[in-house]
DNA sequence: ACCTCATATTGATGATTTTCTATATTATAG
DNA sequence: CTATAATATAGAAAATCATCAATATGAGGT
């Protein structure tokens, strides 16, 4: 894996906001396209075309383009290596734990 | 589990800085202490307090008080709400997938 | 009680993020 | 080819965040 961290920030950034963690909600039932989004959320269409690009960008999102439309689904691929990353930078090794000071 | 969305942005927050990221990174050797990661970060004081905090909130990390020392640690309950949450954000329900537009 | 050390809080500043309006791009329909 | 509809991009304003210097708190040691 040995994402870097800025690689890492970019995943979690997609959680970071609370409209697009209601995003996720909405894509919980499929594939959703953007005009469907804009109905359920309430934002602008340039702030929700913001929202998705994060989104794509994080991996966990894929956008799909048929005629004028986008199409939006959780990306399996996405998730499995977030919680990877979220698995391994949170792994604790039981070894040798030597601080500084007081014991 | 039903955390709300603000909620959910708190825990991934954690995640969301690359100073932070970071932090997890030396915490993967076990507890260490305030002034151990002040060494270790390129960061003043203030600015490691304030990072800590948000980790703390985020439920992702604990701090254990000892005399002077804070002592920081991954929280196992934390990393598994965490896993939890996003396991559950990203599940896809493959019924009805009814959007509006083109098909 | 005082001094010192480790950490937290305050307050200010610059950087980043969210949001909007206006405009550009791209695709289909006529 | 022009008109329309869906989405993206540019640019600006407001909100949030990261950062530091200065100061406060709190816990031992003398």
């Amino acid at each position: 894996m040995e994402l870097s961290n800025k690689q890492i920030t970019v995943i979690f950034k997609a959680l970071c906001d609370e409209n697009r963690v209601q995003i996720f909600r909405l894509l919980q039932g499929g594939e959703r396209c953007a005009c469907h989004l804009l109905e359920e959320m309430n934002l602008s269409q340039p702030t929700l075309s913001h929202h998705m690009k994060i989104l794509c960008d994080s991996g966990l999102v894929v956008g799909r383009k048929e005629g004028k439309w986008m199409h939006y689904s959780v990306s399996e691929q996405g998730v499995q290596l977030a919680l990877e990353c979220l698995r391994e930078l949170t792994a604790v090794s039981e070894s040798g734990n030597d601080c500084c000071c007081g014991e």
